[in-house]
DNA sequence: ACAGCTAATTGGTCAGACCGCAATAACATT
DNA sequence: AATGTTATTGCGGTCTGACCAATTAGCTGT
């Protein structure tokens, strides 16, 4: 089981963050199993030495993270059945896992969205794709209206759970902290707006070609990922290497 | 802008909850703008007759959903950019949405996973395959080994991000109460267990096929989608029959 | 043996206080 | 006058101690 929150930010600051990662860790090495109840607050604060209110919000956190239950008057319980839910939520994805799951599904995405957007939802995407050309001159605007066009595309699929799992995407993209160092290296490196690549999925779409559309997408991306190798190569940050390594295999696995 | 929290339980007993939803609702309604900063914590908890530990919990709960930023010593300001994430987060996904998602998406992870999976994986799979069948006689054991099962070939991907993509969809399918209410119209007409299918998926990984396990996946999802469909036109709900004339449309265009 | 009641335990909330940090304004320096 | 430094002010972060409400368990009386 693996319990374990904000696995960005470790004693982030706040202490209450740090009492909540103390307490998921003796949860998880199996102190107090699953339906089993945890001790009184002041119990806890007196362990961990805190005060209450830290214990509560400690325990805040946890309850919203769903690891444990919290029943007025009782105690607190330990949630069980939810190791799967948990060991994703937390977890720090690198850009190259999330580019691969992107061309893999967002490939899918763009290729049901040709066949069901409509005139007006061609409109906002081609408005989307002039803001990343105009607005160039500030990168962040830049990267916002790329979030925008793609977003706007796994709307135009009519599907809520594609428009959920695409922005799960890009939130798991702007939370990581290795993703957010590595794209800062890319920027520094002095980013294509990849207008282009954006230009040839709106003629697919516009033409509405699923096919051409995946397609279009699926390179878009795969070329984004050769930007982030060439990035972090330059660079000798030895983990980066080893993302290299490990993720160079993988692309070829799935590019042709 | 669409601020809400925990959309499933509405004022749920505990005071801070109700005032996290009372704070995101003036947020949404735009009395704080994405960037400004809310009023001081006590100001807040006059404001909304509550002490300051308990706005103080509220804005944590908030904090952990994203929707504000806690600048110690400065200010609690709201986080912008993210109205997409949040606009999903809450979202009351339907179960044919999230099935049509989950072929799209992993039929492509299982695709990957039949080139990845190690042998060690594939026992643990078979397991997972067993549990289904043997412990049939409580559903809710079954359903729970069906997760099981999708997510470690999500997780025979080696893809971090796959895995938090699948166990999101899974989520979203538990949390949502009109799935849920469907998913029990289901279980009530008896639903079987599906192992040939599952065994069909599992034959494909043995093999190392990507396409057999993809065309696997793809089948097994597209029958619990027809399952659905014949379950939801059995009963007459209305907003059910629209679901399913939408839907059965779409069903038609990624079948072939 | 059982029913009802009491009391201890637990979470829920509150009030007030102190601390350190951050932004800003006032000041001193150049 | 422009600039760098310092003091003030307000903010969140945390702690203490207390009281309330709900649950639970134990006791008592029948």
């Amino acid at each position: 089981m693996n319990v374990s929150l904000d696995a960005g930010k470790l004693s982030g600051g706040r202490l209450y963050q740090r009492v909540a990662e103390q307490l998921a860790s003796v949860i998880s090495e199996g102190e107090y199993p699953p339906g089993s109840r945890l001790p009184a607050e002041r119990k806890l604060a007196e362990r961990f030495e805190v005060s209450r209110p830290t214990i509560r919000e400690a325990i805040i956190a946890l309850e919203l993270a769903g690891v444990v239950e919290v029943r007025g008057g009782s105690g607190v319980y330990i949630c069980d059945g939810e190791s799967d839910r948990l060991a994703s939520t937390n977890l720090d994805v690198g850009p190259f896992d999330i580019l691969e799951a992107r061309i893999l599904f967002e490939g899918e995405a763009a290729s049901l969205a040709a066949q069901k957007i409509t005139d007006e939802e061609m409109a906002e995407v081609r408005q989307a794709l002039d803001d990343m050309v105009t607005e160039n001159e500030g990168e962040p605007i830049c990267e916002k209206a790329d979030e925008h066009f793609h977003m706007l595309i796994a709307r135009a699929t009519k599907n809520d759970a594609i428009v959920s799992v695409c922005s799960h995407l890009w939130a798991l993209r702007n939370s990581s902290p290795v993703s957010a160092r590595i794209l800062e290296k890319v920027r520094q490196a002095g980013s294509k707006p990849r207008i282009e690549e954006h230009h040839a999925i709106l003629e697919a779409l516009e033409a509405r070609d699923a096919k051409a559309a995946r397609a279009a997408m699926r390179e878009h991306l795969t070329r984004v990922i050769q930007q982030l190798l060439d990035a972090t190569e330059a660079e000798a940050v030895e983990e980066a290497r080893r993302a290299i390594m490990h993720n160079r295999q993988r692309f070829n696995l799935i590019n042709p």
